[in-house]
This record gives structure tokens, C-alpha cells and sequence, in this order.
DNA sequence: AAAAAAC
């Protein structure tokens, strides 16, 4: 088994590696560490979770290591989608630049452009941004990106959706052509595609399974709901997610509920907490101080449901969460994925519930047809008997004299009435065998029929000529080998990185900034 | 149809 000290890193990155308590590299790490280290470009195809941050901040620091920063010239440079990702990433050089010397700016909108001026004109080794706030600070004069030697594109497909690809050409357009990029997608649609043809030069393309997909450790279950009447149906769709975390009782220690749009990530939080629930929302609408104080209690423990929009669907690595809820189908199927595997981290078991109302049937159909699997049916308790005790009055307001409804924590098994109609189903859906299913059933649509050429024929599609000089195919080319131990194994060890508890929780936002 | 990201 190879050990992350047989990889040619910095002595002093492996010192801290040992520190925070690593001895293996991930497949991921195995396969874009050492050709990241020889200067080769990396395509990377994988999601977080499998020590993605990793595989390309570990390098970065090695190569840093010699040489100075310089005023207002950043050595390199890390492009990712949202702001919170920005600054788990942030977090992660922290950990491994423990004994050196490296400086930093993250540069990310919702904050002042003052203290990341400061940092920029001290000189910083690593700049990590998200791509408007770069972008301003470029336009503003203060930024000159002609020394960047290496270029890291996180989360690739995510910029795609957030339409930030225009964006993303031009920043390469700023950096030097005969900079080093580390490209990293969780799957390569047809736009990725050309971009890496046009941006990277013969990648070390290295891939690993999707680790959340289907995998065998998130149970995934769905209840169909539908309303007893129209008008009914918004507070009784709360109440179900009410009586879904209920009778999971203490084995959901903590959830992100997920919810298609910031109003109702709003108002599911408000009825939660109204109902007793320790719970808060994030979404892009919220001020950033807020989005970051939320994230970051529920990171440390102190808040036990995040309810959340697509803003913390990916990328996101809290590695402990039991539960994920989908409040609203994702109608994009991806997204179910993305949205699950905030779950099941490090190895770890979760469990992923989902509430689908009728109109949402087809999303959900094309969820199941991308996963390959039959998520399975779980019965909603209030249609089958209980309906009656909601009151039709009392209902919009959801008022808080229900006591019995306001204490679900305490109380391991939920409302009597309730019990034995919901416990029926639900405990037959966790006693459902773990279907079999290999490797490839796990990544059915992660990458198409397009696992090689590209990569290797991509010099004459070049839109803008890059001479490779120092960048010759060395060593094993296609790179694309690191699946044979994938998957997890299965017996719930943790394994990999990005398992440990971000210090960046216990510091203020500016601290982290500057920091 | 919605979310995210610059001011």
C-alpha cells in the first residue's frame, strides 16, 4: 500500500500530513500527486470526498516551497464556485503549510476588498477566489496574474452550471501559458471537455469512481407525498419532514435538509425551529457573515440541521453527518447526487431521505434512471391514518401549542399515535439488503466513451498554442488506473483525507481572511 | 425553474 511518504513530497508537507493524522493517500491522491509534482498538467475527475482538495494542494505546497512570493504577482492561483468551498480550501493549505512559511489570500466576495488589497500587495504564494471577486480585483488594477505557475480549476462542472466558464477562459487568459493547471471536474461534460482540450496540455488524466453516487454505504429511501388538500399541502410536507427525522430519532445526529429554493429553504427553517428543532439556513441570499457562522456551527456540532440551498450541495466537506433530507426533488438528477453525498463521508455510513410530491415524479423517475437504482419507497404516515389531528385552523401558523410535536429530541420514539403506522415501513426499508452492485454501476453516467482520446490527441485542437517544453508526456501516460480501490471497502473504516475538523471553525471570519 | 457569483 502506498504511503503518502513514497510520493516525493516536501519533507516538511509530509510532517504535517503525519500531524493531522494521515499515513495513506487516497486513490485520487495516488494518481495526481506524482505527475503534479513532475509539472505535468492533471485532469482530475472526481468528486470531494475522495481527498480531492488534497491531491492538489499537497503538490502545490511541495513546489511552492522554493521560491518567494512577490508584490502584487501571486505564484499560483485556486478557482472555485462558491465562497464556502473557497474557503474549506483555504483551511486545507493552513493544515499542510503548518511549517512553512507560505502566505495566502482568499479572495471572495461578500466581504471588503481592504484586507485582501492589503494581502495582495504584501505578495501571496497561494491565492484561492472565487472567480467575480478575482476578476474585480484584476479589473481594479491590484492584481496581476503573469506570475502564476500554477493554476488549480476546482469543481469544473459546478463553474459550468454557475455559467462561469466565460469567466474561467478569461483568468486563464491572464496567467502565463507555461503555467502548470490542475483541472479538476466530476464529470466531463461536452463544454469541460473542450476546455481541457483547450487549456490543458497532454493531462495526466486520473480518475476515480464517484464515491456517492449509490454507494453501498448511503441508504437511500424516498416517501411519496401528497397533500390532503392543495392548501394544505406546503405545512403538511413540513410536518412529514417532521415525522421523517423523528423516527430517525438519535441516529440522525445531524442533517442537511435540502430545499429547490432559498424561500422555502426560509420558511422550512422557521417551522423547524418554531417546532423545537436546532436548526438554521443557509442560502445565497443571506449576508456572508451569516452563510459563514451557520456553516461553521454546524461544522463544530453546536447546530444540528443546516437546511440549505444548492449553495451546500457540493463540495461541501462536513464528515460527519448522518442524514441528508430532500425536502424538494432536485430536478436535476445530478444534483441528487451531489446533494447525497454530503453523507456517507470518510467511509462513514449515512443516510439519504427524500420527500417527492407528485409533480416531482418525473425528476425523481430520471433520478433513479442516473443512479441505476430503486431508491426505495418508505409509506407517509399521515395519509395513511393520522391526518386528523392537524387541524385545518391551526395549520398555516403552525402555531407552537402542539407540544407534543415540539420536543421530537427528547423522545426516542416519536408520537404515539403516529408510531406504529410510520415504524412499519421504515423499518422494513432499512432492513432492505444492500443491493450488489460493482464499480461501474456506481459511476454510470461519470464519464462516457470519452476516457482517453481526448487527452491524448488534444495538441492539434489547441485553440491557443502552448509550447510544452518542460511538459513532455514523462513516465505512464493516461493516468487513469486509480480505481482498484475505490469504493470504500465497505467496513466503515475512515479512510483518506479531509476527514479533520477545519481550525478555521474556532476563527472569526476575519481572522480567516487574513489569517 | 432555481441557484450561485461582483459591485
Amino acid at each position: 500500500m502506498t504511503k503518502f511518504s513514497d510520493l516525493n513530497l516536501d519533507p516538511k508537507v509530509l510532517k504535517a500530513i503525519v500531524d493531522a493524522g494521515y499515513e495513506s493517500p487516497t486513490p485520487i491522491q495516488e494518481g495526481a500527486i506524482p505527475p503534479a509534482l513532475e509539472g505535468r498538467d492533471v485532469l482530475g475527475i472526481a468528486q470531494t470526498g475522495t481527498g480531492k482538495t488534497a491531491s492538489f494542494t499537497l503538490p502545490m505546497i511541495t513546489l511552492l516551497a522554493k521560491g518567494r512570493a512577490r508584490a502584487r504577482m501571486p505564484r499560483s492561483l485556486v478557482l472555485c464556485p462558491t465562497r464556502e468551498l473557497a474557503a474549506q480550501v483555504a483551511e486545507n493549505f493552513d493544515t499542510y503549510t503548518k511549517y512553512h512559511k507560505l502566505t495566502k489570500a482568499l479572495l471572495i466576495g461578500g466581504v471588503s476588498f481592504k484586507e485582501q488589497d492589503k494581502l495582495i500587495d504584501k505578495g501571496v504564494d497561494v491565492l484561492i477566489a472565487t472567480p467575480g471577486r478575482l476578476l474585480d480585483h484584476v479589473e481594479r488594477g491590484k492584481l496581476l496574474l503573469t506570475g502564476v505557475q500554477v493554476m488549480v480549476v476546482d469543481e469544473a462542472d459546478r463553474m459550468l452550471d454557475m455559467g462561469f466558464i466565460p469567466d474561467i477562459e478569461r483568468i486563464f487568459g491572464l496567467t502565463p501559458f507555461t503555467r502548470q493547471t490542475l483541472f479538476f471536474s466530476a464529470t466531463m461534460a461536452p463544454e469541460i471537455e473542450r476546455i481541457t482540450n483547450t487549456f490543458l496540455s497532454n493531462p495526466a488524466r486520473v480518475e476515480v469512481a464517484r464515491q456517492a453516487t449509490s454507494s453501498e454505504n448511503i441508504e437511500q429511501v424516498v416517501m411519496m407525498f401528497k397533500g390532503s388538500r392543495k392548501d394544505r399541502e406546503a405545512s403538511e410536507k413540513r410536518k412529514a419532514l417532521r415525522m421523517l427525522i423523528d423516527n430517525e430519532a438519535e441516529k440522525c445526529t445531524n442533517a442537511i435538509i435540502f430545499c429547490n429554493r432559498k424561500m422555502d429553504v426560509d420558511t422550512v427553517a422557521k417551522s423547524l425551529k418554531k417546532h423545537g428543532y436546532d436548526a438554521a439556513p443557509i442560502h445565497g441570499d443571506l449576508d456572508q457573515s451569516q452563510r459563514t457562522k451557520t456553516l461553521d456551527a454546524f461544522r463544530d456540532g453546536s447546530l444540528r440541521f443546516l437546511i440549505a440551498s444548492d449553495v451546500a450541495a457540493r463540495g461541501l466537506d462536513v464528515p460527519a453527518v448522518s442524514h441528508v433530507f430532500n425536502y424538494d426533488v432536485p430536478s436535476h438528477a445530478e444534483d441528487y447526487v451531489h446533494r447525497i453525498g454530503r453523507t456517507g463521508r470518510a467511509g462513514r455510513d449515512g443516510k439519504a431521505m427524500m420527500i417527492c410530491v407528485p409533480r416531482d415524479e418525473k425528476n425523481f423517475d430520471a433520478i433513479e434512471k442516473l443512479i441505476q437504482k430503486t431508491i426505495t419507497r418508505i409509506d407517509n404516515p399521515m395519509q395513511t391514518s393520522d391526518t386528523l389531528d392537524e387541524a385545518p385552523a391551526a395549520e398555516q401558523g403552525e402555531k407552537p401549542k402542539r407540544t407534543r410535536t415540539r420536543t421530537p429530541r427528547k423522545s426516542a420514539a416519536p408520537k404515539v399515535e403516529t408510531a406504529q403506522v410510520e415504524a412499519a415501513p421504515i423499518e422494513a426499508a432499512q432492513a432492505e439488503p444492500p443491493k450488489p452492485h460493482d464499480a461501474k454501476s456506481d459511476a454510470p453516467k461519470a464519464v462516457p466513451h470519452t476516457r482517453e482520446p481526448k487527452a491524448q490527441t488534444n495538441t492539434h485542437t489547441n485553440a491557443q498554442p502552448k509550447p510544452q517544453a518542460q511538459k513532455e508526456a514523462r513516465g505512464r501516460s493516461g493516468n487513469n488506473n486509480n480505481r482498484s480501490r475505490g469504493g470504500g471497502g465497505g467496513d466503515n473504516k475512515v479512510v483518506g483525507m479531509g476527514d479533520h475538523m477545519p481550525g478555521f471553525i474556532a476563527m472569526s471570519f476575519d481572522e480567516r481572511r487574513t489569517g
